[in-house]
DNA sequence: GTCTATAATGAATGATCGTTCATTTTCTTG
DNA sequence: CAAGAAAATGAACGATCATTCATTATAGAC
């Protein structure tokens, strides 16, 4: 009892840090998409969260931290699903794309809220390096296995005149400006749409694949 | 002689009053550059500009009344660039597209302080109606334009599969991406290799024409 | 139940920044 | 050159906001 009791306790405490840390992280995702970046406050932040005024400072020191780590945040989730795509051994390399593509464009991902933040900070990161290296971080991953994906198909299909990675910058390029779409003028853009996009890419890259 | 002094005179006042509004736009360019758009303060601008505080008020009233004749700027000298484009009759259908993709990836506006300037407000126009209205207005003409290339080639060229208002939306988001790319990591991406990917974009949507 | 450690609160503080406007400088007219 | 108008200046003001910290609330240990 008394172990497990404390087992209990301790593990509530630990998780209700962690907690506290997640719930001001998302109450930032959604002062930035509601308010910007720029005219978001501690105040904005605390009162999303339904809490008091000194609690970001306590868990995160600064505001500045707090938002270096909300775009760790948004960055990290994205990455972990794209992680799962690319470790399941069960797919093919098309199926592989494929999964990406569909990924992509899924409600979790093209959430505006979620793409709010994403380009708030693409926005602010030529003046910040910190920022500009978050994101560089993640794109070098995507770019590596994308490219290595292009080339395995490269080899698949004797596509003799495809450049992986330039289709691999092709494609990334392709999937922001298709986000930008969503978030600026979702009425004239719907995710659906935004796939079959994609999908006109890579048929026209890989025609026998796609 | 009189009349002369005095034609030049109100020339010089009234050319003046332009110049220093443009030249508080530019160093406005600069600072959004420099130090982002959420930490550029009225002291930055004017400083940049070599000119006192209060200068901002008397030409432009409000700081955010600055900010949106800044962006309408950068706006409106990318679309000059683009109707003379258009407007020139001399230039077949794939002329145009080949001009326009030049154009988009030319020293001129790939300049990073302007590029830096379109990400700092498209991160902010979620939250600010009078950004994206600016952003969309542009974003149409574009958009018009280009169905209207992109459909003409494809009955120029009999190609059945292609959905010309599709391209246009994918050659937009590509180039938007791109950008981006340029912006956040120059030293991966060069403007030639961007144009190059535009071109393969293209040739793979219009095998015989590009 | 008491004591201690940790978490949370929010009023107070000080720094930053946009805006104002009395004053100075520059230009135009006669 | 003088007088008046327009443009520019920058010190001062007030509003906003991040941060601090003395105080209060809560949870675990004994």
């Amino acid at each position: 009892m008394q172990t497990t009791a404390t087992k209990t306790a301790v593990a509530t405490r630990t998780v209700s840090k962690q907690a506290r840390r997640s719930q001001l992280i998302e109450a930032t995702i959604a002062c930035i998409a509601r308010k910007g970046l720029s005219s978001t406050t501690m105040a904005d932040v605390t009162q999303q969260a339904g809490l008091s005024l000194g609690i970001v400072n306590l868990h995160f020191v600064s505001k500045e931290k707090l938002l270096i780590e909300t775009l760790q945040h948004v960055a990290d989730e994205y990455q972990q699903g794209l992680e799962k795509i690319y470790n399941n051994k069960r797919l093919s390399v098309v199926e592989k794309i494929k999964a990406q593509a569909d990924y992509d464009f899924s409600k979790k991902i093209i959430k505006r809220d979620k793409l709010a933040v994403w380009f708030a900070f693409w926005g602010e990161a030529k003046a910040r390096p910190t920022y500009s290296e978050i994101c560089a971080r993640y794109d070098a991953l995507v770019a590596s296995h994308l490219s290595t994906l292009f080339g395995q198909l490269k080899s698949a299909g004797n596509y003799v005149d495809v450049n992986p990675s330039r289709v691999s910058v092709g494609y990334t390029a392709l999937t922001d400006g298709l986000w930008l779409d969503l978030l600026i003028s979702p009425r004239r853009l719907s995710a659906a749409e935004a796939r079959v996009v994609v999908d006109d890419f890579l048929s026209s890259q890989f025609p026998q694949h796609f």
